[in-house]
DNA sequence: GTCGTCGCAGAAAACGTGTTCCGTACGTTC
DNA sequence: GAACGTACGGAACACGTTTTCTGCGACGAC
């Protein structure tokens, strides 16, 4: 554990390579024109030093401060943290760091945060959330790359990162209908939400005649998951795979149908959506289930938004694959 | 939604005042010798203007930057979300903003972030993790103030805060025996991890005779909570309450013991720890369990760093309390 | 031999704010 | 009326870095 001390300024890297702080800089960035050997000696120096650039005054003169805002709406619940933590990576080697703001779904909160951003001079900012239903875009000047990861911008000219909801969906009931299954339902959310609506519409329509009951809607949890369970035994016994609109409804149904008496995955397969491995680890069995790959989603908001910064904006909204990981509900062992 | 344009500097409030510069910066912090009439004419020209003080240039005349480096060993799970977020809330009431850092158990990592924060002229850090053993500490420069949570640090001289592990387990053990148990057994996760010590020593102390085995000790997962209400039953069918270290391990005890036929809580008891909602709410029943209030936590550590920038620094580890939250485990409908 | 060019590095300005110092105008007191 | 104190506001500087402008010496070309 090396101490330490008060930190070098540039001057003193200057001083001690016997060159102008203008030199020093140019030296250390690799701008201007500098003899090779000036600027390894003022390169030894500033290591000697151990010298690290003042980030404020550097901001000052540059007009960049090295960071980007991250706006929740969701408090850091469970889809903004991966995609945070994914867009602190990708930022990080780029030497950027993450400012971090929750706004918890209140407009007031959300303007004042952007003032205090646009106060420090972010470089960018990224918008995360919770639902999936498009929002308002945040009021950014012009100037000022803006990235939305899972919540798109209800602005097609805004740069978006969603989840394919819809092929998450399919790739779940194309897996029941691989494995023989084919008397299928399906158990998801409120039907107000959009995360629900469209996983429902696209598993619907990929299960086509062989769903056997139309798409049944509740809350996200559990105890919805195991009384659709019941309802769904009680009017359609013959019933063979049921895909669900999360992984809470499903480990509820596994539970609700083991309750009946039906064992997963022999009498009935299930399939989740989200891969939230506290859920679907601990089901009884495990889930099989549909993972959204938030980190890699928040690693491409980084990513998206270092290219804007960069002057390489590009527009639009982006569909992020899902990948189906495959475990004992749906396939015994 | 107002847009926002590109932002006023402070010279610009000052000649539509028809004041200097200096003159309007000591009208708008309320320092200097000024009529009253200036200072609201000051006032006013900045709110017509919509003026927010570049923090960058403010940051480099006072040296201070108003931003907290947030380090966590965690990836921001369990237990440094909560505490995050209590933090950010409190300082966000000091004007301050959070800075993020993920370390991910890598020294190195944290020495690079270290840097970057120093850099960055950070006016104070605070440090959490996922574990409860104290932690050596981080080699910030004797001036910066610096707050461990949750994960103290191993020297005295350091501002710490934890949770009373040993507090909560013994009230766990108190609920159990104020409801009539007699027959008391604890469950708990790796027998090498500090939390899972100080949770059992307490809670053994509490128990006192009517304990009637040793504590179990597996891992923080559902299954060894079955398995371990398995053993339980087996060795001891006549177990009246269980206590254990988490809210997964009680879950899957609950599971283990209807799986056997027992009533929870008419034949046994169960209490969790942590008041991991996702867990503590889907378990049937839903969980009595301590809650350790992680965000009050949070917004604890986020004021004594703020006093700690303020010149108030106060030394020492303070030990949070928790609270026993009752549900259907212990206490049927 | 002088002029232009090139390579290199120093001096100075710029970024935006806070703060210190100083001058001025005004009122008070002897 | 002069000396003094006080309230006010302007000018200059500090913070640390980047960048532009300028200068200097050497070299080649005419």
């Amino acid at each position: 554990m090396t101490e330490i001390g008060v930190p070098a300024r540039i001057v003193d890297v200057a001083a001690l390579a016997g060159v102008a702080p203008g030199t020093a800089s140019k030296a250390l960035n690799g701008t201007g024109q500098l003899r090779a050997e000036t600027r390894e000696r003022v390169r030894r120096a500033a290591e000697q030093l151990g010298f690290t650039p003042d980030s404020l005054g550097r901001g000052l003169s540059s007009g960049r401060s090295y960071t980007v805002g991250l706006i929740t709406t969701d408090s850091f619940g469970r889809f903004s943290i991966p995609v945070m933590l994914g867009a602190e990576n990708a930022l990080g080697a780029g030497e950027m760091v993450v400012l971090l703001c929750d706004s918890r779904d209140d407009p007031v909160r959300e303007q004042h945060y952007l003032r205090t951003l646009l106060a420090r001079r972010v470089d960018g900012i990224i918008v995360t959330g919770r639902r999936t239903e498009p929002r308002t875009p945040v009021a950014a000047p012009e100037h000022l790359p803006v990235v939305y990861a899972f919540t798109p911008s209800q602005s097609p000219a805004d740069t978006s990162l969603v989840v394919d909801q819809a092929g998450g969906a399919q790739s779940a009931v194309r897996h029941l209908l691989d494995l023989g299954r084919t008397r299928l339902a399906h158990v998801t959310g409120p039907a107000d939400h959009h995360a629900s609506v469209v996983r429902r519409e696209a598993a619907v329509a990929a299960a086509g005649d062989t769903l056997v009951a139309p798409a049944l809607h509740g809350d996200w949890s559990e105890r919805w998951g195991r009384t659709a369970a019941e309802i769904l035994l009680r009017r359609h016994p013959d019933v063979d795979g049921i895909t669900c609109g999360s992984d809470q409804i499903a480990r509820g149904v596994c539970d609700g149908l083991r309750d009946a008496g039906r064992r997963v995955p022999d009498d009935v397969a299930v399939v989740g959506f989200d891969d939230w491995d506290v859920i679907a680890l601990a089901s009884r069995p495990p889930l099989t289930t549909v993972a959204l790959g938030l980190e890699a989603m928040g690693r491409r908001a980084g990513e998206l938004l270092l290219d804007a910064v960069a002057g390489r904006p590009s527009v639009g909204t982006t569909t992020m694959p899902t990948r189906l990981v495959v475990r004992d509900s749906t396939v015994g062992r």
